[in-house]
DNA sequence: TCATAAATTAATCAAATGATTAAAAAATTT
DNA sequence: AAATTTTTTAATCATTTGATTAATTTATGA
C-alpha cells in the first residue's frame, strides 16, 4: 500500500535521516553535500534516503523550510506584539536571537548562502515579509524616528546581532578569538546591543 | 618546453578564464561551480582551463586569494594609520567599505561561506590578524573605552556595514526592497553609521 | 620559408554521485 | 502460522564532472 496509512510508529529511521541531513546540509551547503554523507551520518543504507524522501532535492527543501522558520520564527511573536514598547522589543529580539544563534551558530550563513544560490526558489517561502512589512515594530520605529527609514534600524539590530556569528569562522581561523572568549562576547552583547541601539535612536 | 618560458603575451585567454572563474565561483561557490560553467562563461574550450591552471582547485585558490585580499585590503591602510583619529578612521572604514561592497555585493557571502566550508584551509592565508591584532585602531578603541572589548566595536562597524549586503538577497527575494531603494539606503548609511558608532562609543 | 613551440580542439577516461531495482529481512495483519 | 505489507540491503545504472590525450591549428624564431 502507498505511503498514506503508515505514520504510526517508526519515526525513528526517517528522523535519523532528517537529523543527519540537517547537520550535513547546514554544515556544507546543498551542493557540497553528498547523499552518501547523509546516509553515513544517519547510519542507514543510501537507498533509504530515496525511499523516505524521494530525492536529495526534496529532502533539502524540507530541511531548508525548517531552518528558515527557525531563523525567523524567533522574531515573529516579538515584532508584532503591540503591548511591548520599542526599547523592550529590541531587548527581547537581541536576547532571544543570541540565544538561538548560540545553539545554531552556523544557521545564518547556511540560509544566506542558499538563498543567494537560488533566490527565485525562496521568493514566497521565506515569509520574512510577514515579519517586517507593516509590523508593530516598524510602526514604532517610524514614530520614534520619522526622519530615518526603519530598515536602517532593523539592519543595525540584526547586523550587530548576527554578524558576530557570521564572522566567527574567520576570526577563529585567524586565531583571534577562542571559543570561550567568543561565548563571553556573545553574552555581553545581549546587554550591550540594546543600549547601543537606544543611543542610536536618540542620535540626531 | 615546460610552462616556464611563456608568460610573454597572451594574457588574453588566461585572463578570460580568471575573470569567468571569479564571476562563477563568487556567484555559486566552489562546490556548485562546474569547470564547464567557467569554460562556457569564458568562451573557451574546457581543456584550456586545465592547460592554464592545472585543476579546478588550483584555479579556485588563486581566485579566493584575490577575493580575500579585496575584502580586507580596503581596511589595512586605514586601521594602521597613526595620523587619523578614531572618529575619522571609522568614517573612512565605512565609506570605503560601502563603496567596495556596492561594486562587489556578493563578495562577503562568498568569502564567509567558503571559509566556513574549509576553515583550516584559510588558517594562514586570510591575514585578518594583520588588520585586527594590535593595530592602531585597536589601541584607540581601548583608550576610548577601556571597559569594553574592542572587538565589540569592530563587530558593530563591520556588522552594520556588511550585513546590509549580506541580507540583501533575502530582503529582495521577499520583495521588501528594490535595487534603487537599496542603493539609496547604502548611500545614507555612509553618513549614518559613523554617527551611530560615535554615539555608541559615548554610551555608558 | 621552414622548423619548432605554444595554444586550441574534440574525443575520451575514470571517478563520483544521485537514483533505481530486485531480493531479503522484519514487522504487521488476518 | 500464514499471508501481506513495510523496511532494509547490496548491487547496479545512468549521468555528471574533473581531467587527460592525441591531433590540429596558430604563432614564433631562425
Amino acid at each position: 500500500m502507498a505511503k498514506s496509512i503508515k505514520r504510526v510508529k517508526d519515526i525513528s529511521t526517517e528522523e535519523k535521516i532528517r537529523d543527519a541531513a540537517q547537520k550535513i546540509f547546514t554544515q556544507k551547503g546543498y551542493a557540497a553535500t553528498r547523499t552518501r554523507d547523509i546516509a553515513e551520518e544517519a547510519g542507514i543504507n543510501l537507498a533509504l534516503l530515496n525511499y523516505y524522501f524521494r530525492s536529495k532535492e526534496k529532502l533539502f527543501e524540507q530541511i531548508m523550510l525548517e531552518r528558515v522558520q527557525q531563523l525567523f520564527g524567533v522574531l515573529y511573536p516579538i515584532v508584532n506584539d503591540t503591548n511591548t514598547k520599542l526599547e523592550k522589543k529590541i531587548e527581547l529580539i537581541v536576547i532571544n536571537y543570541i540565544d538561538m544563534l548560540m545553539a545554531n551558530p552556523d544557521l545564518p550563513i547556511f540560509v544566506l548562502s542558499e538563498v543567494r544560490n537560488n533566490p527565485d526558489h525562496f521568493k514566497d517561502k521565506i515569509g520574512i515579509e510577514k515579519i517586517l512589512k507593516n509590523t508593530h515594530l516598524i510602526v514604532q520605529l517610524k514614530e520614534k524616528r520619522p526622519d530615518i527609514h526603519p530598515y536602517h534600524f532593523i539592519i543595525n539590530v540584526l547586523g550587530m546581532t548576527v554578524f558576530a556569528f557570521l564572522s566567527k569562522p574567520i576570526f577563529q581561523s585567524a586565531g583571534l578569538i577562542s571559543e570561550h572568549d567568543f561565548n563571553k562576547l556573545a553574552e555581553e552583547r545581549k546587554i550591550l546591543i540594546p543600549k547601543w541601539v537606544n543611543a542610536m535612536l536618540k542620535t540626531k
